[in-house]
RNA sequence: GCCCCCGUAGCUCAGCCGGUAGAGCAGCUGUCUUGUAAACAGCAGGUCGCAGGUUCGAACCCUGUCGGGGGCUCCA
């Protein structure tokens, strides 16, 4: 008899065997020509495994507490699983502790997952109840018949089912179309799981298609790493920009402005001041020109850039101006529309257009804080990361075709360098570039090879782990995106290069070239922290509110021990204040400890401390954020120290 | 926009089956003057998001609406 996977390996923390390459179950038999790998519990694939398979008993209990739950799909995702189920009540908290329990008492059947083939005649008459299996299985048998191009490896393959069989029985308990592989028994899969929440989740992610339940859950090889990742759920709520936001007294949302439009605080505004300058400074002196532009537009210019056909939805109403009507309400003059501008491009565009322009004009870098609006669903909303309004550091560079690569070179540079300033260290490449599917671009194919072919070149040279993704750029050129990676290990996209012939088309922009013929520029739009507000919630959760110290709101707290040492701590203070210090004695009536606490609960980055013997030495103590002391430092080096840790943006 | 959950003082939350609200912190006022994360006492603070409805009576039940959260969707 052919061996199985349970012969070969007998090391309980494998879970699934790997056959030439092809995962499968321990069951599963192999006849010795194969090259066969144990996949251990712990391995990426060995986690899908058990998620897949907590999904198939979460989905066996809820059809146990509720028969008229109809199956969606289970699958497995980053540090988890969800299973997606047609149930009529909505399924409540409480309800997700029963379904536990049920499943606890499934794991400890020790059910074992048994394959097993079926045609699709069989399937379908085996799940006539479920009606999304049976689309599924006619989705599968579309892609079988070849007619679907990417559905041939897939189609190739067999329908299973996987059968829960009792093992002291032999009855097959419960049953679900699948793919597998699955653990030998649900007994496997431990204590390391939990339910987390549910969710709303259209069929097959369409929203014209029925809205289903989602169960979300986690599961790990043990409980101590459940917890482990429980933990780090924690540390990052901790560290949650909408929490911090509140605590530290940055921004927030008031319900009479609207959702989705923020308002910022004293010390939220500090800090985003101290970041825009900064930029800003650094863009004057990379050859940009500093612009501003209005809200607001007629339609006219959204209708040429071409955004108020294809993006009309993203955009807010419009505001109808000077229209007139007579008394039964007919129009007896037509007003002009006016839009939010959702981008502001078009408005630099106006900018360039405004005189004859020439080569010896190009590169013309125009970068303006722009404040834009879009409509974004209600539900998609998010604190400072998804919002209504919110603020690009946007630029747009126009140059001649022969200028393209050398100043997306310069730009990627510039970018990487001003993000380095903020303590951003960690990035990644994605190259967006067009398919082969013709329809969708714009453009000869000469100018996306060139375009594209240079800005990999200058991706290349970065030195950056570079991604290329063809299909993802934008119908009228390439682009490049700069991924970052934050202190929690959290991906973020930040900036974005695109290179635009298209809207200088629209816009018919020209140049003089050095031979007196008439040129077309090329565009590149620019986005370096993208949207100014979600940057600022990138690095407020990045650092989790203790910012280096030329960010910090308040650099400096100085507490006296006793009142009548406020003079003398002020009088260091207000040295500190003559360099540009954002520093303050604590001169509440309060205990010392409780003003160090309330300091530290600010994360200010300096506590500095005074009593008599400071004041004797005529020296301060230094508290750092960590605890650490530094006592009796000299008034005059207290100083230089704090201002030198501005100068070079650095972190205490 | 869709599904589910939530909305009580500045913040965090309590308020059993309907009988018109309570704590801690923060704030203010006093007392105490103290070397590295919370002194003590007192005071003040809410038409329970808003609008309707049911009821003798609503923070609590119903409807709508605004806002928030978790997802789905979307992201030129």
């Amino acid at each position: 008899m052919a061996p199985t996977g349970f012969d070969l390996f007998s090391d309980r923390s494998v879970v699934a065997m790997r056959v030439d390459g092809v995962l499968k179950d321990l069951a599963a038999t192999v006849t010795g020509e194969e090259v066969v790998e144990p996949v251990g519990i712990d391995s990426p694939d060995g986690l899908a495994i058990l998620r897949h398979s907590t999904a198939h008993v979460l989905a066996q209990a809820v059809q146990t507490v509720n028969p008229e739950a109809r199956l969606g799909i289970g699958p497995p995702i980053e540090d988890g699983f969800y299973y997606d189920f047609r149930i009529d009540e909505p399924l409540t908290p409480e309800d997700l502790k029963t379904i536990s329990k049920e499943m606890e008492r499934i794991q400890r059947a020790g059910q074992r997952f048994v394959r097993r083939v079926v045609t699709e005649d069989e399937a379908r008459a085996e799940l006539a109840a479920e009606p999304f299996k049976l689309e599924l299985i006619g989705l599968k048998g579309a892609a079988a018949d070849g007619r679907d191009g990417e559905g041939v490896e897939v189609g190739a393959g067999e329908l299973t089912i996987y059968d829960n069989v009792d093992p002291r029985t032999g009855d097959t308990v419960w049953k679900d179309l699948c793919r597998g592989p699955h653990l030998p028994s649900t007994r496997m899969i431990g204590n390391g799981w939990a339910l987390q929440r549910v969710a709303g989740a259209y069929w097959r992610g369409s929203e014209r298609n029925p809205q289903l339940q989602r169960v979300y859950g986690t599961a790990w090889p043990s409980k101590d790493e459940l917890r482990a990742y429980q933990e780090r759920l924690e540390e990052a709520a901790k560290r949650d920009h909408r929490r911090l936001g509140r605590e530290l007294d940055l921004f927030s949302f008031p319900e009479e402005i609207g959702s989705g439009l923020s308002v910022w605080h004293p010390k939220g505004g500090i800090i985003r001041h101290e970041m825009e300058s900064h930029a800003r400074r650094r863009h004057l002196a990379e050859g940009y020109s500093v612009v501003y532009t209005p809200h607001i537009s007629k339609a006219d210019l959204f209708a040429t850039s071409g955004h108020l056909s294809t993006y009309a939805d993203g955009m807010w109403p419009p505001l109808r101006m000077d229209e007139e009507r007579d008394a039964d309400g007919a129009v007896t003059k037509a007003g002009v529309d006016y839009y939010l501008k959702p981008m502001n491009c078009p408005m630099h565009i106006l900018i360039y257009r405004e005189r004859p322009r020439s080569y010896r004009d190009l590169p013309l870098r125009l970068t303006e804080n722009g404040t834009v609006y879009r409509n974004e669903l209600s539900g998609a909303l998010h604190g400072l990361t998804r919002v209504r309004g919110f603020t690009q550091d946007d630029a747009h560079l126009f140059v001649t075709p022969e200028q393209l690569e050398e100043e997306v070179a310069k730009v990627l540079e510039f970018v990487l360098s001003l993000l380095r300033d903020f303590g951003l260290t960690d990035f990644e490449l994605e190259l967006s570039m067009r398919d082969d599917e013709k329809s969708k671009w714009i453009g000869s194919e000469a100018y996306w090879a060139s375009s594209t072919d240079a800005l990999r070149k200058v991706a290349l040279a970065s030195g950056l782990k570079l991604t290329e993704v063809p299909g993802e750029a934008a119908f009228y050129g390439p682009k490049i995106d700069l991924k970052v990676r934050d202190a929690l290990g959290r991906t973020w996209q930040l900036s974005t290069v695109q290179v635009d012939p298209n809207l200088p088309e629209r816009f018919g922009l020209e140049y003089t070239a050095a031979d007196g013929s008439k040129q077309r520029p090329i565009m590149i739009h620019r986005a370096l922290m993208g949207s100014i507000e979600r940057f600022f919630a990138i690095l407020l959760e990045h650092y989790a509110g203790a910012f280096p110290v030329w960010l910090a709101p308040v650099q400096a707290v100085g507490v006296p021990i006793a009142d009548h040492h406020v003079p003398y701590l002020e009088s260091v203070f207000d040295r500190l204040r003559a360099t540009g210090v954002r520093a303050e004695v604590d001169a509440s009536d309060e205990r010392m400890q409780k003003k160090i606490r309330a300091a530290s609960l600010q994360k200010v980055p300096y506590t500095i401390i005074a009593g008599d013997q400071d004041e004797a030495a005529g020296t301060v103590s230094f508290r750092l954020r960590d605890g650490s002391q530094d006592n009796g430092v000299p008034v005059e080096e207290a100083i230089a120290r704090i201002t030198a840790a501005i100068e070079a943006k650095a972190q205490v």
